[in-house]
RNA sequence: GGCCGGGUGGCCGAGUGGUUUAGGCAAGGGCCUGCAAAGCCCUGUACGCGGGUUCGAUUCCCGCCCCGGCCUCCA
């Protein structure tokens, strides 16, 4: 079985074909460090950390490089109307993006790049373009001549005779020096008061598409395997980097792969810093788990749409709570195990197969569940040997999700307090279990209730013919 | 207006030219329990509308309706 991916170039799903045998080089557009991340943020991060998880699990040596833009035109306004110097406002966003990504387990990238680390290949690229005769100086900017770039609106299924001007383009005065309205800008003149960097067109900025042409040969080659973002960004910036990077006799990406956004109010539209309708990760992560959080945002195709609701969130902590209470219940009766990749075979085949298929995490996610329904079930008939077989692939299956709960995430329950609280939930259990042995129902559940009210919750079970009392705490703190 | 993607049972969300038609949540019934909690079992027959192709379509084709994304600086 091997890897097969939909490729927003050929709209179909075709089977991932490394230019190196063994190796995948894999490269995101990550986020420009305007404002701190929302949920669709994440959600973009955590669906290609799925990619990215999933590719080393199958045995590949992967280079993961996720750029930051870190000097654009929304950076620069929104500093402008601040006392905040432009490269602070975008340090800080980038360490709340970090904060964020950590948050949610997603895996850190191999390279990292940073436009304005990338200046002097920016303009390398930017000469060899022109030099080639796809691009032409004009008053200072450059832009690329897109009725030379042969094949531009194949990636997006746009007819260059289709596209017209916006008037948004119009009205920023970007029009001004163009030959043609299509044309786009790859290098800005500097405008009073804005950063630049020397060029051989005079100070100036990188325009908008040009930094991931930059970073992505830098880092990855000519020709790489994967190029990796939003579903937002196949027009025109994706179309824009191919055109571009074509223009200066690259080959670039072999494999488009393009997630769905993450959707608010009723599917009514897409979560955008623009409209300021974001949802913020620190705000939602005072009220969501971080576990829950990262399945709530990968449990769905990462092609799909994906709406935001206190729903969805509440859908996600009762699935997942359900997968981390069999882990709990099944670790309590066999131990912590190790995985042990040779046991629950079919289970893990299913998962492999599941995510080999275009990153199916739905289907992948029903093995999982199917595995833990088995080892309730198994839990209950007390047979550790298959059960421990079962809780192994579990783990092993939640580990490629980064959705283990065992060992990876924070406990929310109070770290060096847990000892505490259990010895003191045990005096309670031991004086309810003589209430009980005198069959004196009223203070026994009397005791249980005051636990309960506590956010304790007690679970009568029996372990190998012996009745036991196991505790945990509800809701949020699972 | 142009280009994409989508409409699946109470909800979320996979999938498929027919046959045993994911998974989760919620609901009803049962088992277990002193009562609970946790868990297990059973039940529910869905594919936007209208045509067409076919022995047979939710699945393929055409049209329509509705929703979402993009159309130059959004992941």
């Amino acid at each position: 079985m091997t890897l097969r991916l939909y490729d927003t170039a050929t709209r179909s799903v075709r089977p991932l074909a490394p230019l190196q045998a063994g190796q995948v080089g894999v490269y995101v557009c990550g986020p420009t460090v305007q404002a701190p991340p929302h949920v669709g943020h994440l959600r973009s991060a955590v669906a290609l950390d799925v990619l990215h998880r999933w590719l080393l699990a199958s045995g590949f040596m992967v280079t993961f490089v996720r750029n930051v833009t870190d000097v654009d035109d929304k950076i620069l306004h929104d500093a402008a109307h601040t006392a905040e110097p432009w490269w602070a406002l975008a340090t800080r966003t980038t360490r709340a993006f970090h904060r964020a990504y950590d948050a949610v387990q997603v895996l850190p990238p191999t390279g990292e790049p940073r436009v304005t680390g990338s200046i002097a290949s920016i303009t390398a690229l930017i000469e060899r373009i022109i030099s080639r005769g796809h691009a032409y100086a004009s008053g200072g900017d450059v832009y690329l001549a897109v009725r030379t770039a042969p094949g531009y609106g194949q990636l997006s299924g746009q007819d260059p005779d289709q596209l017209r001007a916006s008037d948004k383009a119009v009205a920023h005065g970007h029009t001004g020096t163009k030959r043609d309205p299509l044309d786009f800008a790859l290098w800005k003149a500097a405008k009073p008061g804005e950063p630049s960097w020397s060029s051989p067109w005079g100070p100036g900025r990188p325009g908008w598409h040009i930094e991931c042409s930059a970073m992505a040969v830098d880092h990855l080659g000519e020709s790489f395997d994967i190029h990796a973002g939003g579903i937002d960004l196949v027009f025109p910036h994706h179309e824009n980097e191919v055109a571009q990077s074509r223009a200066a006799g690259h080959g670039f990406a072999q494999h488009w792969l393009h997630h769905g956004l993450v959707t608010v109010a009723g599917g009514a539209e897409k979560m955008s810093k623009s409209l300021g309708n974001g949802t913020l990760v620190d705000d939602v992560l005072t009220e969501v788990r971080p576990q829950v959080l990262r399945y709530v945002l990968g449990a769905g195709h990462y092609r799909s749409p994906l709406e935001w609701s206190p729903a969805a969130v509440a859908d996600g902590e009762a699935a997942y709570g359900r997968i981390e209470t069999f882990v709990r219940n099944a670790t309590d009766a066999v131990g912590d195990q190790p995985v042990d990749e040779a046991l629950a075979k079919a289970s893990w085949e299913e998962f492999a197969a599941a995510l080999d298929d275009d990153l199916s995490v739905p289907q992948a996610l029903a093995a999982v569940h199917s595995a833990v329904r088995v080892g309730n079930a198994l839990l209950a008939a007390g047979e550790p040997p298959a059960l421990a077989a079962t809780l192994s692939v579990v783990r092993r299956m939640l580990t490629v999700l980064a959705l283990d709960p065992v060992g990876q995430w924070p406990s929310a329950a109070g770290g060096d307090l847990r000892g505490v609280v259990d010895t003191l939930v045990a005096l309670a259990v031991e004086a309810r279990a003589d209430a009980r042995a005198a069959k004196d129902w009223v203070r026994a559940d009397a005791l249980r209730d005051r636990l309960t009210a506590a956010g304790i919750v007690l679970e009568d079970i029996v372990v190998d013919g012996v009745a036991g009392v196991r505790w945990r705490l509800a809701g949020h703190d699972r």
